[in-house]
DNA sequence: ACCATTTGACCTTA
DNA sequence: TAAGGTCAAATGGT
């Protein structure tokens, strides 16, 4: 299953976020430390087999949505320092997020990711994407993550020309989701055409991705493509049968 | 009542 | 000083 080997360890769907000065490899008590910040695109932002506590919401300046916050549940109780954004990237079908991730988790759930090897440790994860005993709480709360980003899912269309079409769809969007759209600051032409070309710098960044990982004999086709800790999943599950 | 999310205020950084 | 990131009181769901 050459896909897990390449979107894992290649990054081809995931690579480091930070490039140039962030980039350089910074050394404390004379060791080498990777850069603990990296991004992947994904349509399903949420299922990475964590549990997440969002703490924050934000318009960044130049996109359509809004960025939203989240630490690791177990940051109090377990000290972990793990993070994550997820930043919706366009309003196709369905809709592409980056997800940019901060810091390895250090709580239970990282061991059982891990451990991936070991059958009882697979089983826990494939059971139950928290990585817990098997109990209806915490059911509800994986559950509750999925619903909503199905609500998140399917926003209004895709921004018409109109510029007072979108400030309405923006004020019907429900309440409750990870990302949403935000009407532009200022009604002009240049605004038009600046988001067509960020739209358009999108889609070709894409579809570099997209046929990079095609030339590497990636099935588009299967859903744990996006997911590098679904794919170790998925390939584990695969060898068992 | 408890807990996660929302959201404007506040803090940090370039 | 403005943009991005975080805090924490208010809010809402169970």
């Amino acid at each position: 299953f050459p896909a897990a080997d390449v979107a894992a360890d290649n990054h081809v769907v995931g690579k480091p976020r930070r490039s140039s000065s962030a980039a350089k490899r910074r050394r404390i008590n004379g060791e080498e430390y990777k850069s603990s910040s990296w991004s992947q695109f994904t349509p399903v932002p949420h299922e990475d087999g964590f549990q997440w506590r969002k703490y924050g919401e934000k318009k960044i300046q130049g996109t359509h949505f809004t960025r939203s916050y989240f630490r690791c549940t177990y940051r109090n109780d377990r000290g972990c320092q793990a993070t994550k954004q997820i930043q919706q990237k366009d309003n196709n079908d369905p809709p592409m997020f980056q997800v940019t991730y901060s810091n390895e988790h250090t709580c239970t759930t990282t061991r059982l990711i891990n451990n991936i090897n070991n059958p009882a440790a697979l089983h826990n994860l494939t059971a139950n994407p928290n990585g817990h005993h098997d109990s209806d709480d915490d059911d509800t709360i994986f559950t509750k993550m999925i619903k909503q980003e199905e609500q998140a899912a399917w926003l209004p269309p895709p921004p018409p020309a109109d510029l007072a079409t979108i400030s309405n769809n923006f004020d019907e969007t429900p309440g409750l989701h990870v990302c949403q759209e935000v009407p532009p600051s200022s009604s002009n032409s240049s605004v038009i055409s600046h988001y067509a070309d960020e739209f358009d710098h999108h889609q070709m960044l894409e579809t570099t991705v997209m046929e990079e990982a095609l030339g590497l004999g990636v099935d588009l086709d299967d859903p744990y493509f996006y997911d590098p800790n679904l794919l170790l999943i998925y390939e584990s599950l695969m060898n068992c049968y």
